[in-house]
DNA sequence: TCGAATTTATTCATGAGTAAAGTATTTTCA
DNA sequence: TGAAAATACTTTACTCATGAATAAATTCGA
């Protein structure tokens, strides 16, 4: 009700606040809703799970194999939690470890042929399903918000570090 | 470059599909990031976690009290997860467990008076950090993102059922 | 070339999440 | 009334994530 004497904030500082909290919930809200989606889906259809999905994926990507810690790079996740994955993968045939001529320390680790075909069976599926989840949302719609998000994500990394 | 000759759909479809995929992974990369950073500082300023302020924040919003199955759904956790917070955040004397007297199966769940005091704290810091964290976007942009989650998370509710 | 530092991967302890089965208490209704 | 169904919560077994400690192989500098 009062507005205080100062004459600094050219806008009311408590509002914005409260905007960008309400940003990050709704945020918050549609990523876990789509993600439950996927996770649902990947469980119910392929009695797999999102992890694993993300591993393969990057497996596929990069068909000359990849060592564990580029894995862990490129999920953005810790070496342990790589090799559990992996070892689960492996036991059921989907990925194989294969000896690094070049430094015994490491090895590289590719898909199977089995893990190539499930993955591509998933990855056909898993495309029809987040068109689906986005299709509340027209094309410019998406264009906008792929460039909000960009802005956003721009603004993240210069505080990440 | 060529335009298939078949007159039904007005865009590519393969285009489209792609799109969807890069607006989703871009809102996965964005969450995760700003996830990252609310753990990082809860942790080093509060020696505490994102799921713990959740739910202290839910029943901060609720002074009368929650049940457990009302914090499950609230928080889109299962039912065992809130048990498992509940039961540290009650040894360590910042929620209490109360009977309900019309119904011996449940009880309502409160926060202690210093679980109030110190949730009042971390709360405070909690909405500066996000405020710095959406820096990048202004007044007008968040308005839009809004918006466009809004539209979003309506079409992801038709889905859930 | 030897030893120290670095890199690569694993193991272990811990925390948070799920699903499914179990226990206890109410509610319903024939 | 009392047996069956529904509800509220816990327990258990599992997945996935982290960080710290460890072990092994490589690299690099003096």
């Amino acid at each position: 009700m009062s507005t205080p004497a100062t004459a600094s904030p050219p806008t009311d500082a408590r509002a914005e606040e409260h905007e960008a909290l309400r940003v990050w919930l709704r945020l918050l809200t549609c990523t876990n809703l789509v993600e439950a989606q996927l996770r649902t889906r990947l469980r119910t259809s392929f009695e797999s799970t999102l992890p694993r999905f993300d591993l393969m994926a990057q497996l596929d990507r990069h068909p000359e194999g990849l060592k564990m810690s580029e894995l862990s790079r490129l999920l953005m996740v810790t070496g342990g939690n790589v090799t559990g994955l992996t070892d689960k993968l492996a036991e059921e045939g989907l990925v194989e470890r294969r000896d690094d001529p070049r430094d015994r320390r490491s090895f590289t680790v590719m898909l199977t042929p089995e893990g190539k075909r499930q993955f591509g069976a998933m990855a056909h599926e898993h495309e029809q399903w987040v068109v689906g989840l986005f299709a509340g949302l027209d094309h410019a719609e998406k264009r906008q918000m792929l460039k909000l998000l960009d802005r956003l994500k721009v603004h993240l990394s210069t505080i990440s570090d």
